[in-house]
DNA sequence: CTGAAAGCGCTAACAC
DNA sequence: GTGTTAGCGCTTTCAG
């Protein structure tokens, strides 16, 4: 089949022993010796197979990464940068990402797990969209499987993760559109089950407290993270008697939707109507009008999650469990 | 470690030979014992470790793709749907996909390829942006790793690709701005190292001869496939004596780009100017105005080239070697 | 129908 | 410094 190291010992006379050390970097070989193997190795071609090394080091040089499919065919394009930089870091160290898309909480996702887990196809997981009772971190803990999250659960589990300012973003979005005279203002959110959305109600919550405004539980709603359910939702909203004027969201996904549905109800975004999205995705800006939101920095948070997972990986010391990355208001049009 | 088939099959006093017969489904081993194994398998919670059948399989059931990285933490958002199909088809035949991201033609790219295909770590690839001479083609050609593409390259290698019809494409985008009355037409193109871009100019020159308009290279540019790069070129173009009234571009990221020139010149896109991209990426539905593209179905794409890879995997017969994409219009307000 | 044994290609003790 | 040897966990002949 492939070239071996047999193949290339063979060629050099030496021993696969040898041959493994000097290109392994040992200092235990001589360096003439070292140096004629490597350069057979680079002109014959030889590379180590995976397999064969994977199974002897049991190591598998791949971290994971699942994607939470929507719908078939469509994933947030956040994922991109993600992805970039997951694979970058992972690079650094020549190491490879693996990676899936499925629904979360489904069969299919259960059974990825099992595979990359149990198989040992992977060296270390990434999870993000962290859910309130995460099996996910309780599986993988199980199988002492090294993974890093973004935002932690309630469950008992330790692990490191990048800890996202959800609570004080929307309490600076609240303040934000306070500020623009706005008084009464909806929560158009995501599911309860994901850890962020109940901090993003709770930066919601804190910062009607702080303008002096009473917190309305039938102005908070919680919805798949879709542009048609955000649309539906502030179709509701805004054909309510005493109809809100502002509406946060969950995801720039959803301004766009409620945006959508602000049109239809034929209300002006950023005059009659103020609406703020989270996540700064590129069409974020180019909306019209261009939507008010809060950054989310998805291709620093991913290398920082592998960096840190490869830390654990490799056993070097992490330096810290948990790192803080601020949300940032981009104030543009919609919020008048 | 993990638990392996010696421990199963200890449990289950029975050899692991039967055991991985069993459980791979042979036919020559008892119903009854068959039941048993896959019952105790499913309780202790066995998966076959990757590495030991990888390397004795002499398969790594995985497939590799690799994005091609434009600036660090940017990438097409094109990407997501292309990975999405590629590693749904993958699921269907429990394979993964391995991803990596690396900019086109450098040295890091080549090391991708070396430790993925010569150290065996996927069983196939896809390529997308095919180059004119691809340096990828050859050498997956010459290390017998299946492949599939994007397209065509000149070189001799044959391989089964999906082929975009881009030049009908930009012909027909050529007619429906010549339809709206614009008679000096320009082509702010990519690199003309890509395949695609060569067969989109030749459809604009097709169908500038179709319309009975001349052709001028003076209105052909050749960019980085990037935002700022076509608004530096539109700036130009618009600046000239005898400017373009229509920019035909070769993504909807580089219109976007154009229409940001237009802006900054004075000028109403959709009724002084009119620009087109090409894609149809969610953000040109949401530009201002809204973007004329040629719809390119990624995700469908995607699941194509992967079944398509794995029945060569699986040495299944290929139904076609290559089959047509069509691209087609979508006339928004940016051309009027 | 089931088991013994070989070996995929590599690394890591352990000898020399 | 270098070679011999024993496995990593699985699949697959080949016997019985």
């Amino acid at each position: 089949m492939s070239i071996t190291i047999k193949d290339l010992a063979k060629h050099l006379d030496l021993s696969i022993t040898t041959v493994s050390r000097a290109l392994d970097g040992y200092d235990d070989v001589a360096e003439e010796t070292r140096q004629r193997v490597v350069k057979a190795a680079d002109e014959i071609g030889y590379i180590p197979s995976a397999a064969a090394r994977q199974l002897r080091r049991q190591r598998s040089d791949a971290i994971g990464f699942i994607m939470a499919a929507a719908s078939p065919r469509f994933n947030d394009p956040m994922y991109v940068s993600m992805i970039s930089g997951l694979s970058d870091e992972a690079a650094t160290r020549r190491m490879d990402m693996v990676l899936s898309s499925a629904a979360p909480d489904t069969e299919e996702e259960k059974n990825i797990y099992r595979r990359w887990v149990a198989g040992r196809r992977v060296d270390g997981m990434i999870l993000n969209r962290i859910r309130q009772q995460d099996w996910r971190a309780e599986y993988l803990a199980k199988y002492h499987m090294p993974f890093v999250a973004v935002g932690q659960t309630e469950s008992a589990v330790e692990y490191p993760c990048v800890v996202i300012e959800n609570s004080a973003g929307f309490a600076s979005l609240v303040a934000h559109v306070v500020d623009r005279g706005h008084q009464r203002i909806a929560y158009v959110g995501g599911s309860n089950i994901l850890v962020s959305n109940q901090e993003c109600v709770e930066g919601y919550r804190q910062g009607l407290e702080a303008a002096g405004l009473s917190f309305d539980p039938d102005l908070v709603v919680s919805l798949e993270t879709t542009e048609e359910a955000a649309y539906a939702a502030a179709i509701e909203l805004l054909s309510r008697p005493n109809a809100p004027t502002a509406l946060l969201c969950f995801s720039d996904t959803m301004a766009i939707g409620a945006m959508a549905a602000a049109k239809e109800r034929g209300l002006k975004v950023g005059k009659d109507l103020a609406v703020a999205g989270y996540g700064n995705i590129e069409r974020s800006q180019y909306s019209t009008p261009t939507l008010t939101t809060l950054n989310y920095p998805s291709y620093e948070i991913a290398r920082h999650l592998a960096a840190t997972l490869l830390h654990i990986i490799c056993k070097e010391p992490v330096e810290q469990e948990s790192v803080k990355f601020p949300i940032e208001l981009v104030v543009r049009e919609s919020t008048g």
